[in-house]
DNA sequence: CATGGTGTATTAACCACTTAATACACTATG
DNA sequence: CATAGTGTATTAAGTGGTTAATACACCATG
């Protein structure tokens, strides 16, 4: 749990991109009970508001659902998390396509980088991460 | 001249970034005179400091330049040109691959969409834009 | 039944940052 | 030489948004 949070973006933000990559990398059992508010806001040692200003984002979005008075859940809704991962990587495509084509550039160029890019952060061809 | 900015971001860095396009796609030729700050303020309907703002980042960059009470003219530094472009490309490519590498997902995937996005936009092959 | 922890709602404080107002010296134009 | 436009600096105002303080009802545990 160990996660620095960077000064410019706001932390409840980062808390939601934090669970996020866990969610679309199956750290999550579907259903596994969550750590409270108060708990995860020691963790980081931040407020316990930002914790919940992250978590109602979440149960907005059906990551997360929490039954009256009982510790907030993770999705059991696997195909969610599939479109959670699909809308997340079509949306880095797009904002990075979008980005890159004001520019003069070749299709070749690009993935070329891209692969250069990908390979400097150690990053093995066939999708096993680290 | 017609362009609309989004309400999400700072105007300036709009503008910033409309200059970073002309720039980059040889819009402008070496040491052409630009506009003045409050002509380029009446076009696009905002405040002069606004576009002052934006013009001292680009000084600051040495995107522009500016002699005492003359009109500021774009840089005579191709060198500077090409290298903005290439750590903007360089930029997005990080941002991008920054992002999706928190995804479990193989490099062909990744490089697919990539090419699907950039023909979806009607970008051919070679480069040569719109 | 008391105590401490929980989810939640409301409100206030704060804060970085952008944008705008104003002023000034200078220059070109007629 | 007057007028209008310029680059620039200083300062104020505004603003959207995040974070924090506080409170409340509820529940489990002893």
């Amino acid at each position: 749990m160990r996660r620095q949070f960077n000064q410019r973006d706001p932390i409840y933000l980062q808390l939601i991109d934090y669970f996020r990559e866990k969610l679309v990398s199956n750290q999550f059992k579907p259903g596994e009970e969550l750590p409270s508010r108060r708990e995860i806001a020691r963790q980081f040692n931040i407020n316990p508001n930002t914790v919940q200003r992250a978590f109602s984002e979440m149960e907005e979005m059906s990551w997360i659902y929490t039954e009256p008075h009982r510790p907030s859940r993770v999705t059991q809704n696997t195909e969610l998390i599939q479109k959670i991962k699909k809308d997340f990587v079509r949306r880095a495509v797009e904002t990075f396509v979008s980005s890159i084509q004001t520019i003069d550039i070749s299709y070749e160029e690009v993935t070329e980088l891209v692969e250069k890019e990908l390979s400097k952060r150690n990053y093995p061809n066939g999708g096993i991460k680290k």
